[in-house]
DNA sequence: AGCACGCCGACT
DNA sequence: GTCGGCGTGCTC
């Protein structure tokens, strides 16, 4: 008998991704258990790649001898039997590898990278080496690499050194003489959350005399250069932002003396420590009422889902902070979920002062090694409440008695990488694992969730009574249309700036919304209307004020603005809003009134949400301007009126969850607005007045949202009455791309006519360009499957991918699957 | 995806 | 005869 360990490699891609058997020596044999990482060779060269153990079996030795596992790389198990069970659920839910998944429950402290060196063997000099390679050009330049390599040449240089040609043969060749050997190490990853800064290693003057010279054949040196005189120090992004440099130029520069790059950590972990303990939270009659509900489901000991639905205001953080304390009463633990914006230093504060050293926080702007501090103090059981975001899913945590997802419908809920899960669906899974309470909680549920609960298949808690009994605030449409008949162009309606003028003459502050991404807006020709267009993607470039240059949101190339339009010589203008461009219009509208914009160029740069919210407090700035993170700012006192400058913008978004998103930021903004003494109002501008989206977020009627919302669903096979399996294929040949597409549709057409899949009725589209046709001068087209999300229907989905990743017709063109989107 | 193996043309 | 380019099939 011998020990066999089944594991799942690192190297499989989805297509060939299944467990693999490999022999435990018996020097490893009594240290190896299920849930650790291996070093193991993999495919004809033994190349090493690591891989996680699923299970072990004493097996007798089969005809072929197995390979063997070579190094062990944990101490404990990182995964328990519960893991690996969901990572498993999670290949065939999300089509990922189930290394995939383990890689997105692990911290990435934790891991490692291997790192293959190519060095001279034992006793071999660089004459001997040249004199094996012979007069093999390939061998020759092997060996010249690695001889000007101090410890030996990395796969990543002798890559480089061979330009498209393959160093593969060559270094077989060499190895198999005896000249060469491959040593495998695994290098902690810790420390990968740092940015590189840029520093002027030379007096500015000296600098400057050694590029200006030189502007003509050198402008970007000349640039950086004048730049960094100017700073000081910045770090080598923003360097690139303003002066449109690329990194190469920063390195040349390094090497020619004249700056030196550093590498820095970014973040800073919240100090926590220092609040004042919290007693905990007495609640009104209808909080206590829903407490009392879910806490009977929680003390049940079996698995269930609960929505709790209560307005803005209504105080459901209350209720889950009494659930958390009954649930570590019973010896239980607990995970909060909130979305990625809502995770501010004032909720760590709320539960550090409620629970004090048993509270981790799990969040992406921890450093790679605290995020693996507080994942140990989880997995050791000190810690038993865990707040975090998405990926604080997959927390440790022993005894998990319940789970709350706070404003449940939020996006960043999904994730856009491999694998493409739902932070929902995981809590699901887990609860149901371990008998578990699920909490969804939203003033906005998603419809999908709050089908589910009228279909009684969630437990439903409603909370309507809103804090301290306050009114609405009044809801004014402004109609764009009017305003522009009116002759009043900008982005700013007249009945906007002057309540804007009121407010800041009482001494009162405004928050104003503007409903987009960044800092960013449309350029086109005034003449003939062409926008420019990114070289490398299919999307319009976006101006930013701040470097006046266009660049592409999806790939970041960047370049001038042209004076002119290059197809008929017209001038551009600027369409849509963007902050900076509202922020100009502003000042000129209001003129003497500080103005506090708010947006990711503001807040990346060297002041944090808090900070900048902080300082629109502290300083009673009058107007505070800025995309969907302004929303925090809400709860201040002083705030009397609230203003969405474009309300359409994400409403007329080309996906169907628009409506949906819309209502919920709509209805948040309105239902916060004015929480002080003062009382306050809401002002939307919207183009479209009559929208009923738009006319039932003003009255908070989610009620009604939701009605007419469901039968638009139903009307176009949208979620929750089906579910949308997107499968996309890229590649750098459009033709080829779309050649691939049809294949998959006419295949997915034949297996839908056969008798195993006839009870699926999907409903298939496309192939269709994807949002965005082109990122990365990649093309993607897809196929959109409509239908219940039931084990065929991902089987079939599985063969599918398999089958096109194995199809050599599909050289060049990488095939995957999403399920329902939030794109 | 990577990598070996096998086949074939180019150059010595 | 090699060397190196390219197509095909497998990975415990």
């Amino acid at each position: 008998m011998e020990l066999v360990a089944r594991i799942a490699l690192n190297a499989a891609t989805y297509a060939i991704d299944k467990p693999y058997d490999y022999l435990v020596p018996p020097q490893l044999a009594d240290r190896l258990v299920p849930g650790m990482r291996v070093i193991i060779p993999f495919g004809p060269g033994n190349r090493r790649t690591e891989g996680l153990v699923l299970a072990l079996e004493e097996a007798a030795p089969a005809g072929v001898a197995l390979k063997p596992v070579l190094t062990i790389l944990d101490e404990e198990p990182v995964l328990d039997g519960q893991a690996l069970k969901l990572a498993l659920w999670m290949r065939e839910r999300w089509f990922c590898t189930v290394y995939d998944a383990a890689r997105a429950m692990l911290p990435a402290g934790l891991y490692y990278a291997l790192q293959d060196r190519w060095k001279l063997a034992d006793g071999v000099d660089r004459e001997t080496a040249y004199e094996a390679a012979g007069k093999s050009e390939h061998a020759r330049r092997v060996v010249e690499v690695v001889v000007s390599q101090a410890d030996g040449a990395d796969v990543a240089t002798l890559r480089a050194a061979f330009g498209d040609k393959d160093p593969n043969p060559a270094l077989r060749l060499l190895r198999d003489k005896g000249v060469l050997t491959l040593e495998t190490s695994a290098a902690r990853g810790v420390g990968d959350k740092t940015q590189q800064v840029a520093v002027l290693a030379i007096p500015p003057e000296e600098a400057l005399a050694q590029v200006v010279p030189r502007r003509r054949s050198a402008p970007m040196r000349c640039a950086v250069v004048e730049l960094l005189c100017a700073l000081g120090e910045a770090a080598a992004k923003e360097i690139c932002y303003f002066t449109g440099a690329s990194m190469p130029t920063l390195r040349s520069l390094e090497k020619s003396g004249i700056l030196t790059l550093e590498k820095r950590e970014v973040y800073r972990r919240v100090a926590v420590e220092g609040v004042e303990p919290a007693v905990r939270p007495i609640l009104n009659q209808e909080q206590q009422a829903a407490f009392a509900g879910l806490d009977a489901l929680a003390s049940a000991g079996k698995a269930a889902v609960a929505l709790l639905y209560g307005v803005t205001g209504s105080g459901k953080t209350q209720v889950y902070l009494n659930l958390i304390y009954e649930a570590l009463a019973r010896g239980k633990s607990a995970l909060v979920l909130v979305p990625e914006i809502g995770l501010t230093p004032q909720v760590m504060r709320l539960f550090a002062a409620h629970f004090g050293e048993q509270v981790a926080v799990l969040h992406s702007a921890l450093r790679a090694g605290e995020r693996y501090d507080e994942w140990k103090r989880i997995r050791s059981g000190k810690a038993r409440v865990v707040v975090g975001t998405r990926s604080a899913v997959f927390a440790p945590l022993k005894d998990l008695g319940l789970i709350v997802l706070d404003e449940e419908q939020e996006a960043s809920y999904k994730s856009e990488n491999v694998p493409k899960y739902h932070a929902r669906e995981v809590a699901k899974f887990r609860c149901v694992q371990q008998g578990a309470l699920l909490v969804l909680a939203s003033a906005t549920p998603s419809i999908e969730t709050m089908y589910q609960a009228r279909q009684g298949i969630y437990r439903l808690f409603t909370l309507t009574r809103r804090y301290n009994q306050r009114e609405l605030p009044p809801v004014d449409i402004v109609d764009m249309k009017e305003e522009l008949r009116q002759g009043s162009g900008g982005d700013l309606s007249r009945p906007l700036l002057a309540a804007l003028e009121e407010g800041a003459v009482r001494g009162e502050q405004s928050i104003l919304l503007l409903n987009r991404r960044g800092a960013s807006r449309m350029v086109t020709c005034g003449e003939c209307g062409e926008a420019p267009d990114c070289p490398r993607c299919s999307i319009h470039l976006t101006y930013h004020s701040a470097n006046g240059r266009l660049m592409c949101h999806y790939c970041g190339h960047s370049q001038p603005l042209p004076d002119a339009c290059p197809h008929c010589g017209g001038a551009f203008n600027f369409i849509g809003a963007g902050t900076q461009k509202v922020e100009e219009e502003l000042r000129e509208a209001l003129p003497g009134r500080e103005i506090l914009r708010m947006d990711a160029d503001a807040v990346s740069a060297t002041h944090s949400h808090e900070t900048l919210l902080g300082r629109f407090e502290a300083e009673n700035i009058p107007v505070l301007l800025g995309t969907q993170m302004v929303a925090k700012g809400l709860d201040f006192p002083n705030v009397t009126l609230v203003g969405v400058i474009s309300a359409d913008q994400s409403l007329y978004a080309d996906d169907y969850r628009a409506g949906e998103r819309t209502f919920a930021l709509l209805t948040q903004v309105v239902g916060r607005a004015g929480r002080g003494e003062k009382g306050g109002r809401a002002i939307i501008q919207t183009f479209t007045p009559d929208n009923e989206v738009i006319r039932k977020a003003a009255r908070q009627d989610y009620d009604g949202f939701y009605a007419q919302e469901l039968a638009l669903r139903e009307l176009r096979g949208c979620p929750p009455f089906r579910d949308l399996f997107i499968i996309t294929a890229s590649g750098r040949l459009e033709g080829a791309v779309l050649r691939t597409c049809m294949r998959l549709r006419r295949t997915l057409e034949g297996w839908l006519a056969l008798p195993a899949y006839r009870e699926i009725h999907a409903k298939l589209l496309g192939p269709a360009p994807a949002a965005v046709a082109r990122i990365n001068e990649r093309y993607r087209y897809r196929l959109t499957l409509a239908c219940a999300n039931t084990r065929p229907v991902r089987e079939m989905v599985a063969a599918l991918l398999r089958a096109a990743q194995t199809d050599k017709e599909n050289k060049g063109v990488s095939v995957s699957a999403d399920v329902n989107p939030l794109d």
